[in-house]
DNA sequence: TTCGAATGTCATATT
DNA sequence: GAAATATGACATTCG
């Protein structure tokens, strides 16, 4: 048995296990995958080994010792020997499949176009397919604010790591996915089989090679723990295929689109029948009029399908505009948390050509045939003073100026206004635009250290120095501080100064360290873990006075062979800063931490305890004072730097106010428009039925309706009533002038 | 060699 | 007024 074991373990297995993962990979993971644990413990390892943690060891086993030989068995034996036939016989047509795997990698994404939606091609289209979310997207919602498209984008790859993590991404962030150990073992085969591959160009090669067949395994195999997860990837295509509309999107999948917008209209044209059937009952004898009132409202720019279509049913416009959104939506199930609710609300480009029908084209024309008064309809019933007569004229210039009820005339007016000066939800979203692109100040928080930077007590990981020397000092206004960092003055971390000290027997110093706040923003290995601060390691003390560098470099008595501890210590010596060095030199008697962070009453007991010279003692102070300088320039930085990082922010959320206020407004505005159809729609069937003591109609050139103050409705002359409707505009400009 | 970033230092103002 | 702190300006180092 044992000896079966070693045979199996030392040749044959690893043999077989070399020979499979150098060119039959795809083939040995149908093996795993087609349920022979054995076999996948034989040539895998066990589970175990395939995860992350143990990966590196998986990388150390390349040469085939590491193959965890205890799960070998006789049955395994068997199975090898079995396999290792069938492995042989393989390995004469990898490059072949290598070749297929080639093929799948261009063979998939159009798999995904084409509907049928394999789920290999759901990795493989990430970018473009990243793409192409933002693509229709922005062509629906071109206007839309760049900085919720990034964030959007941003939101993508969160929501949708398939999609965004790419090969390369896995590799870097796996360290090594699985595709090492298999790309371990193309090197070998690259050595063993170059004129096979020699027709290849090296890039070729890494991409429909490695990348392909990584990305076909994918499918079946985890990357990194090779483990076989099929039915994760069937859900993302299920969502996907929707939201990632390729360009060459079928039409069915624009069916899928604008199916939901349809459904999504037909409640508004519920509204709309309910509507009707109010005229209806009220028998309106001018129907088409009001019709062809709304058509006009509504009427949109020519060719403009969507317009065009939606003008048939003014008042369900708004709602279209939110169809439109769901209908997005329900195609874009995932890309679809990208847009936060306020900023997918604006329809920049989405509303526009829904929008644009919305704003007349003579939005005057629409203030004169509406004043602001003309709203008031809407809020008490028709109970009119049933003076009935002929139908009215369709000509109203300003049937409702007196309708007005003078608490909404402020509110109402300035919508009115918005509409007077023009204003519509393409404007809007251009206006956004504009401010979005020409604030002047990069928001571009994708990389910007204030998602590190918080407040102070997060502090600006940006300014990696500062951060901690914030900390630091701030700390060290207690002096309690349990930091073992560097000096506000030195660069050495304690640990180093303590082995400097204890190697050389320094100069007096006396490690009361802990007592210190120290800064770390020196210290190596912090900085490694901050890849953005790498840069920041700068030992900038200033060249040495040679005086100082007298003391400071005399080199180790004796010669004697230096030691690691020496090393360091050499090490740590240069880095010691102009004024540590002047310390040394100067023979301090205490540490430059002491000397800068103390509090003075303490500092000057220090002091008193030991007679210093005058050269000394003005050292100390000027070290005192350069160190505490020190501090608070990286106070003041780290200040600095939270400051503009709060005014990204601040302007970040103004931008996001706007663009919330300029959806209301929008909104405002269609819902305005909306309530004046309606109003005007009373009032033609109001007027209409109006008919004076000989049961003619009034002509509506001649007369108007008003609302009066007590809540009920006035015939007046049309003169009269413009007359009062001036008298109130009058009125109305100053009140906006002191506004 | 030049440039920009990071940092140290000085002078001065402010607390 | 001293000490601490803040800050602009400049210098230096480094990649």
């Amino acid at each position: 048995m044992l000896s079966l074991k070693k045979y199996l373990t030392e040749g044959l297995l690893q043999f077989t296990i070399l020979l499979s993962l150098i060119g039959v990979r795809v083939d040995v993971d149908t093996y795993l995958t087609s349920q022979l644990p054995p076999l996948r413990e034989i040539i895998l390892g066990p589970s175990s080994a395939y995860t992350q943690t143990q990966f590196h060891n998986l990388r150390n086993t390349l040469d085939g010792y590491g193959i965890h030989p205890k799960s070998i068995d006789l049955d395994n034996y068997f199975t090898a020997r079995r396999l290792l036939s069938q492995v042989r016989a393989l390995d004469r047509f990898q490059v072949p499949t290598t070749e297929v795997n080639a093929w799948l990698v261009h063979r998939d994404p159009e798999g995904s176009v084409s509907g049928s939606q394999p789920s290999s091609g759901l990795a493989l289209e990430s970018s473009s397919g990243l793409q192409d979310v933002t693509g229709p997207d922005n062509g629906v919602r071109e206007s839309e604010p760049e900085q919720g498209l990034s964030e959007d984008l941003e939101d993508l790859g969160a929501v949708a790591p398939p999609v965004s993590g790419d090969l390369t991404k896995e590799d870097i962030d796996l360290g090594a996915g699985r595709e090492v150990f298999d790309y371990s073992h193309r090197q070998k085969e690259q050595d063993v089989d170059k004129e096979s591959r020699d027709g290849r160009g090296e890039q070729e090669d890494t991409w429909a090679g490695e990348g392909s067949d990584a990305l076909a395994r994918d499918l079946l195999v985890d990357g990194e723990t090779g483990e076989c997860f099929p039915a994760q990837f069937p859900v993302d295509a299920a969502s996907l295929p929707e939201a990632v509309p390729s360009e060459g999107e079928p039409p069915a999948l624009q069916n899928s689109l604008l199916s939901p917008l349809l459904t999504g209209a037909e409640s508004p044209f519920d509204l709309e029948q309910q509507w009707q059937d109010l005229m209806s009952i009220m028998e309106m004898q001018a129907m088409e009029v009001n019709t062809s009132g709304g058509e006009t409202l509504y009427s949109g720019p020519p060719g403009d399908a969507l317009s065009t279509s939606y003008s048939l049913a003014p008042s369900t416009a708004i709602n279209q505009n939110v169809s439109l959104h769901q209908a997005s939506l329900g195609s874009c199930s995932q890309d679809f948390s990208l847009f936060s609710p306020e900023v997918e609300s604006l329809p920049p480009a989405a509303s526009s050509p829904v929008l644009l029908p919305l704003v007349p084209s003579n939005s005057t024309s629409l203030n004169a045939t509406f004043s602001p008064g003309g709203l008031a309809g809407l809020f008490f019933p028709p109970q009119l003073n049933g003076t009935a007569n002929d139908t009215a004229g369709p000509e109203l210039p300003d049937p409702l100026g007196g309708l007005l009820d003078e608490a909404m005339l402020d509110e109402i007016s300035l919508m009115d206004l918005a509409i007077e000066e023009g204003f519509n939800p393409a404007q809007a979203s251009r206006l956004e635009e504009e401010f979005d692109s020409d604030s002047g100040l990069s928001l571009d928080s994708s990389h910007s250290p204030s998602s590190l930077s918080g407040s102070e007590g997060s502090s600006s990981s940006a300014s990696s120095a500062s951060s901690a020397s914030s900390s630091a000092s701030s700390a060290s206004s207690s002096t309690s501080s349990s930091f073992s960092e560097e000096g506000a003055v030195g660069y050495s971390s304690d640990s180093e100064t303590l082995d400097l000290e204890e190697a050389e027997g320094a100069v007096g110093y006396q490690p009361e360290y802990s007592k210190f706040c120290r800064m770390s923003y020196q210290d190596p290995s912090q900085l490694s873990c901050l890849p953005y601060l790498e840069h920041v390691g700068h030992n900038h003390t200033y060249n040495l006075a040679p005086s100082a560098l007298d003391a400071a470099d005399l080199p180790p008595a004796g010669g004697l062979k230096r030691g690691g501890k020496e090393k360091q210590a050499d090490f740590l010596e240069k880095q010691m800063s102009r004024d540590e060095h002047r310390a040394r030199a100067m023979k301090i008697p205490f540490t430059n931490d002491k000397i800068i962070n103390l509090p003075v009453e303490e500092f000057n007991e220090l002091l008193s305890k030991y007679q210093l010279s005058e050269a000394q003692l003005g050292l100390i102070r000027d070290i005192r004072r350069r160190g505490k300088n020190k501090m608070a320039a990286q106070n003041c930085r780290r200040r600095k730097l939270d400051t503009i990082l709060n005014l990204e922010r601040a302007v970040e959320d103004l931008r996001r106010d706007k663009a919330r206020l300029l959806r209301e407004k929008a909104d405002s505005l269609r819902s305005l428009r909306q309530m004046k159809q309606k109003v005007q729609s009373l009032y033609q069937e109001v007027f209409g039925r109006l008919r004076d003591e000989n049961g003619r109609p009034y002509s509506p050139s001649q007369y108007a309706l008003q609302y009066a103050g007590d809540g009920s409705v006035l015939l007046i002359p049309r003169a009269m009533a413009e007359q009062q409707a001036h008298a109130r505009r009058q009125e109305r400009k100053p009140k906006e002038r002191r506004k």
